[in-house]
DNA sequence: AGGCTGACGCGGC
DNA sequence: CGCCGCGCCAGCC
Protein backbone atom coordinates (compact mmCIF):
# COMPACT_ATOMS: atom_id res chain seq x y z
CA UNK A 1 0.00 0.00 0.00
CA UNK A 2 1.00 3.86 0.00
CA UNK A 3 2.40 4.64 3.16
CA UNK A 4 3.11 8.30 2.48
CA UNK A 5 -0.69 8.87 1.74
CA UNK A 6 -1.75 6.57 4.74
CA UNK A 7 0.27 9.70 6.81
CA UNK A 8 -0.92 12.69 5.05
CA UNK A 9 -4.19 11.45 6.02
CA UNK A 10 -3.20 11.13 9.19
CA UNK A 11 -1.95 14.37 9.04
CA UNK A 12 -4.95 16.00 7.50
CA UNK A 13 -7.16 14.81 9.82
CA UNK A 14 -4.58 16.02 13.01
CA UNK A 15 -5.06 19.09 11.78
CA UNK A 16 -9.17 19.75 11.98
CA UNK A 17 -9.42 22.11 15.16
CA UNK A 18 -11.98 21.00 17.48
CA UNK A 19 -15.61 21.90 17.07
CA UNK A 20 -15.14 21.66 13.39
CA UNK A 21 -15.74 19.03 11.12
CA UNK A 22 -14.58 17.71 7.64
CA UNK A 23 -16.30 15.40 5.33
CA UNK A 24 -13.95 11.97 3.81
CA UNK A 25 -14.01 13.78 0.35
CA UNK A 26 -12.34 16.73 1.46
CA UNK A 27 -9.69 14.76 3.49
CA UNK A 28 -9.32 12.78 0.29
CA UNK A 29 -8.95 15.52 -2.14
CA UNK A 30 -6.29 17.30 0.34
CA UNK A 31 -4.10 14.33 1.15
CA UNK A 32 -4.49 13.24 -2.78
CA UNK A 33 -6.31 9.85 -2.38
CA UNK A 34 -7.54 8.25 -5.27
CA UNK A 35 -10.96 8.00 -3.51
CA UNK A 36 -12.45 8.56 -0.38
CA UNK A 37 -13.12 5.31 0.48
CA UNK A 38 -9.61 5.32 1.84
CA UNK A 39 -10.08 7.36 4.24
CA UNK A 40 -12.48 5.45 5.86
CA UNK A 41 -10.20 2.47 5.43
CA UNK A 42 -6.63 4.47 6.94
CA UNK A 43 -9.31 5.07 9.63
CA UNK A 44 -10.82 1.94 10.15
CA UNK A 45 -7.24 0.28 10.68
CA UNK A 46 -5.07 3.52 12.17
CA UNK A 47 -7.19 6.15 13.48
CA UNK A 48 -7.37 5.69 17.26
CA UNK A 49 -4.57 8.35 18.01
CA UNK A 50 -6.04 10.85 15.41
CA UNK A 51 -9.66 13.27 15.92
CA UNK A 52 -11.25 10.52 13.32
CA UNK A 53 -14.73 11.49 14.85
CA UNK A 54 -14.57 15.23 12.67
CA UNK A 55 -14.95 13.37 9.65
CA UNK A 56 -18.47 12.82 8.46
CA UNK A 57 -19.84 11.72 4.96
CA UNK A 58 -20.97 14.15 2.50
CA UNK A 59 -24.06 14.32 3.87
CA UNK A 60 -23.08 15.35 7.28
CA UNK A 61 -23.87 11.82 9.12
CA UNK A 62 -21.44 9.88 10.15
CA UNK A 63 -20.50 6.16 9.47
CA UNK A 64 -23.45 4.13 10.35
CA UNK A 65 -22.05 1.90 12.95
CA UNK A 66 -20.19 4.78 15.15
CA UNK A 67 -23.01 7.56 14.76
CA UNK A 68 -23.69 7.74 18.46
CA UNK A 69 -20.53 7.37 19.79
CA UNK A 70 -19.21 9.69 17.36
CA UNK A 71 -21.65 12.27 17.44
CA UNK A 72 -21.40 12.01 21.44
CA UNK A 73 -17.76 13.24 21.26
CA UNK A 74 -18.54 16.07 19.00
CA UNK A 75 -21.69 17.51 20.64
CA UNK A 76 -18.62 17.78 23.66
CA UNK A 77 -17.33 19.82 21.21
CA UNK A 78 -20.24 22.08 20.40
CA UNK A 79 -20.95 20.51 17.70
CA UNK A 80 -24.72 19.92 17.37
CA UNK A 81 -26.40 17.79 15.50
CA UNK A 82 -29.86 17.44 14.10
CA UNK A 83 -30.92 13.52 14.35
CA UNK A 84 -27.89 12.17 13.33
CA UNK A 85 -26.61 14.89 10.40
CA UNK A 86 -24.13 17.87 11.53
CA UNK A 87 -25.12 20.93 9.87
CA UNK A 88 -21.70 21.24 6.98
CA UNK A 89 -22.02 24.83 6.32
CA UNK A 90 -21.63 25.55 9.83
CA UNK A 91 -19.16 23.17 11.23
CA UNK A 92 -16.78 22.45 7.92
CA UNK A 93 -13.49 22.67 7.80
CA UNK A 94 -11.58 23.01 4.64
CA UNK A 95 -8.68 21.04 4.82
CA UNK A 96 -5.28 22.28 3.55
C1' DA B 1 -7.39 -13.64 -13.40
C1' DG B 2 -12.20 -12.75 -11.08
C1' DG B 3 -15.35 -11.56 -7.25
C1' DC B 4 -16.64 -9.30 -2.98
C1' DT B 5 -16.34 -5.86 0.50
C1' DG B 6 -16.13 -1.47 2.55
C1' DA B 7 -15.68 4.54 8.32
C1' DC B 8 -17.49 7.05 0.27
C1' DG B 9 -19.75 10.27 -3.36
C1' DC B 10 -22.92 11.75 -6.80
C1' DG B 11 -26.57 12.01 -9.85
C1' DG B 12 -31.33 10.23 -11.03
C1' DC B 13 -36.05 9.02 -9.99
C1' DC C 1 -37.12 10.99 3.20
C1' DG C 2 -35.77 6.31 0.13
C1' DC C 3 -33.86 3.20 -3.42
C1' DC C 4 -30.64 2.34 -7.43
C1' DG C 5 -26.80 2.41 -10.13
C1' DC C 6 -22.05 3.61 -11.23
C1' DG C 7 -17.35 5.10 -10.27
C1' DC C 8 -13.66 4.47 -7.17
C1' DC C 9 -9.57 1.22 -5.24
C1' DA C 10 -6.77 -1.64 -1.84
C1' DG C 11 -7.00 -6.04 0.46
C1' DC C 12 -8.41 -10.65 0.89
C1' DC C 13 -10.00 -14.69 -0.59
Amino acid sequence: MDEELHERVREIIATIPAGRVATYGDVAAAAGAPTPRLVGRILAEDGQDVPWHRVLRANGTPAPHLVHRQLELLRGEGVLADGQRVDLRRYRWQPE
